[in-house]
DNA sequence: CAGAGCACCTGTGGGC
DNA sequence: TGCCCACAGGTGCTCT
């Protein structure tokens, strides 16, 4: 599911109801939601502290504590939602709750169970595994061309490779590339200074663009309760094999890159 | 180092 | 309708 603008829009949404709670109560219904660690040391941990704020950094929502921070990721499928009690609703797949000072509640939904929630007295064991922001002032032109020039990578799974750039995923890479008409195999070395230029640049308007809609929903990505992104329209090659190039009118397709379903344009993305 | 394969889970949609 | 398979927005591990 979620990918940077995705839970960017968690974030936003998640930051008004949730600066200045005390954190009172927590449960797991699946215990492996807090793995490595068992819920109750997790629990412990973290009851009685207060939300400073709320954050982001890649796709891990932050909740910084008055000491310490909690991280959630959302994987494929994970939802975060406040509801006040009595209004708890469908209890599917909630794997694990938060009880506020304000007797509110921040419940966790996850299908597939793959989302995480664990605590960091401090920062540095997150940080070392995160690449550069995307949005932020020093992911430029020059630089994404510098970094690509020593690495022999495909271009797709280095994008996807979150020690590189920290909140890309599988719908805006593709997207991406084909707005910067680069095709996904290509080596990261090969890429011109112009291609470069133009990939940067397409990341950057795509995930503005994305946060703007509050991110796509294409099955289960929703905020709070039953909200959805309306990037999905404005999506150009994704899941969309078989239709048109917007650019060229030759029909995309869909190949496989590093495992994951890749869209393009044979026609605008060539190989080379 | 780069890449393939699989594991972790559940639900959905297509083909027969 | 029912069954079986492939596939899904992510990441981490092992093996070559």
């Amino acid at each position: 599911m979620p990918e940077l603008p995705e839970v960017e829009t968690v974030v936003r949404y998640l930051r008004p109801h949730l600066g200045g709670q005390v954190i009172t109560d927590f449960h797991a219904h699946w215990p492996k939601v807090t793995a490595p660690i068992v819920p109750e040391e997790f629990a412990e941990c973290i009851s009685g502290r207060t939300i400073r704020e709320v954050d982001r950094r890649g796709k891990y929502i932050l909740w910084n504590l008055d000491q310490g921070h909690i991280h959630i990721h959302l994987r494929m499928t994970g939802q975060l939602s406040v509801i006040s009690p009595g209004e708890v609703g469908d209890g599917r797949h909630i794997t694990a709750e938060f009880t506020l000072s304000n007797s509110r509640q921040v419940a966790f939904r996850d299908t597939r169970k793959f989302g995480r929630i664990g605590y960091m007295d401090d920062l540095h064991a997150l940080e070392s595994g995160l690449g550069i922001e995307p949005l932020s002032a020093e992911f430029s032109p020059e630089w994404l061309h510098r970094e690509l020039a020593s690495r022999r990578r495909q271009i797709k799974p280095l994008l996807l490779d979150q020690a590189f750039i920290a909140g890309l995923g599988n719908i805006y890479v593709d997207e991406a590339l084909f707005v910067a008409r680069i095709h996904p195999l290509k080596k990261a070395c090969d890429l011109s200074s112009a291609e470069a230029g133009r990939l940067q640049e397409a990341i950057q308007e795509i995930l503005k663009e994305s946060i703007h809609q509050d991110g796509t929903t294409i099955i289960s990505f929703g905020f709070g309760e039953g909200r959805r992104g309306r990037y999905r329209e404005l999506l150009q090659v994704f899941r969309r094999d078989g239709e048109p190039c917007p650019r060229c009118r030759t029909p995309l397709v869909k190949i496989r890159v590093a495992q994951r379903g890749t869209h393009l344009c044979p026609a605008c993305q060539v190989p080379g």
